[in-house]
DNA sequence: TGTACATCAGTGAACGCGCGTTCACTGATGTAC
DNA sequence: TGTACATCAGTGAACGCGCGTTCACTGATGTAC
């Protein structure tokens, strides 16, 4: 039986996640809702209720989820750069500036403020291991005098506020910079010797 | 006559905004309407039409003005910090990261798609104000190898990127961090000699 | 100073919209025997 | 293999809500003479 004019989706929950994704990409956070995501997924507008505990539930869903994608971008940005630190870590941010740019609007919901404020076990998973690659990164360097974790704050305030601030053309700074390198505004660390 | 029982209020477009960035404070951006705007001031919900070309352009007078407020707290922070250039710079961000701690919404609003993607001549110079600011302060230094704006490009997005990660105290990385000194963050850079 | 009149800046009722949620229901699935 | 039955995961209709916007209106203001 391979038609899928069942009563029974199967496989509903996922299904209105990756959904939800879709709609974030075409028409940003402001356009996402639950009856959008059910008539793409083909099901009733009421079947969402019966996986997920109100649209909040189902937002904090997608953020974790978006966190993962994240993730693995930064992941595989690193992997393929070369061996040394600094190589490493320019291409864990090129990763992050990428997932930035390619999802706009699931980059601004996993950071926005309805999602953190809902406690939930699985998103705190999933940002923790976006967390994880960049202070295992950092740890390639000498920490700072400051302390072992003021490089990573000093890298993600960075590279966070550069995705930030470029994500729309308008902003006046980046006029004639779309392609600046990471070289650039990254500054000098100490690679471990050992 | 001192009663405010007129008809007309006279003085309601700046009073539509100062109220827009009240309710900003205390529900959000997902709280502000424009029938609530209305209501705080006293005045009937259709009201605001006769001022503003609909809710977006209410949105975009307020951001110019937060714009106005946020270049205000730089600058006053800026003054008031010693006279060479690295106190000035720390300053300066001290007034950013101010802003951005005291006027969350406020802050969230001026960088915030909706209102970016609105071409408005008021919105452009407002913004273009708090840019030079950063700008100037920046030009205490050295210009950096990669071009005259990399570092304003560098010190805006650290400081832009560690005013948003800290916004929410739910991010991991600033869990035990409340006070970091900026001198934590800034790299160093060499003040011209002139 | 007084009158006529145009214009401005409000009112309040009504509109239609999309939204999240609830609820009685029913078809599909899985399990016990 | 077949039957009875509980549970699960959908449906579709309905609800109430707040929203931005429109519109005919009217009271207040300012100006010409």
């Amino acid at each position: 039986m391979t038609t899928q004019t069942r009563h029974h989706h199967g496989n509903l929950r996922p299904a209105l996640i990756s959904a939800g994704i879709d709609i974030l990409e075409a028409e940003g956070i402001s356009g996402l809702s639950l009856r959008k995501i059910a008539v793409r997924v083909g099901v009733s507008h009421a079947a969402p209720a019966h996986h997920f505990d109100g649209k909040i539930a189902l937002l904090v869903a997608i953020a974790a989820e978006g966190f993962l994608i994240f993730s693995q971008m930064m992941e595989e940005s690193r992997d393929k750069a070369a061996a040394d630190p600094r190589s490493k870590l320019i291409g864990l941010c090129q990763g992050y500036l990428g997932f930035a740019a390619q999802h706009e609007a699931l980059f601004e919901l996993i950071f926005s403020t309805d999602v953190k404020n809902h406690a939930d076990e699985n998103l705190e998973k999933c940002s923790m291991q976006a967390f994880q690659l960049l202070q295992e990164t950092c740890d390639l360097f000498e920490p700072s005098p400051h302390g072992n974790r003021s490089n990573a704050i000093m890298i993600w305030s960075l590279v966070h506020g550069y995705a930030c601030l470029r994500a729309n053309n308008k902003m006046v700074l980046f006029e004639n910079e779309t392609n600046t390198p990471l070289e650039m505004i990254l500054p000098q660390m100490t690679p471990k010797t050992t």
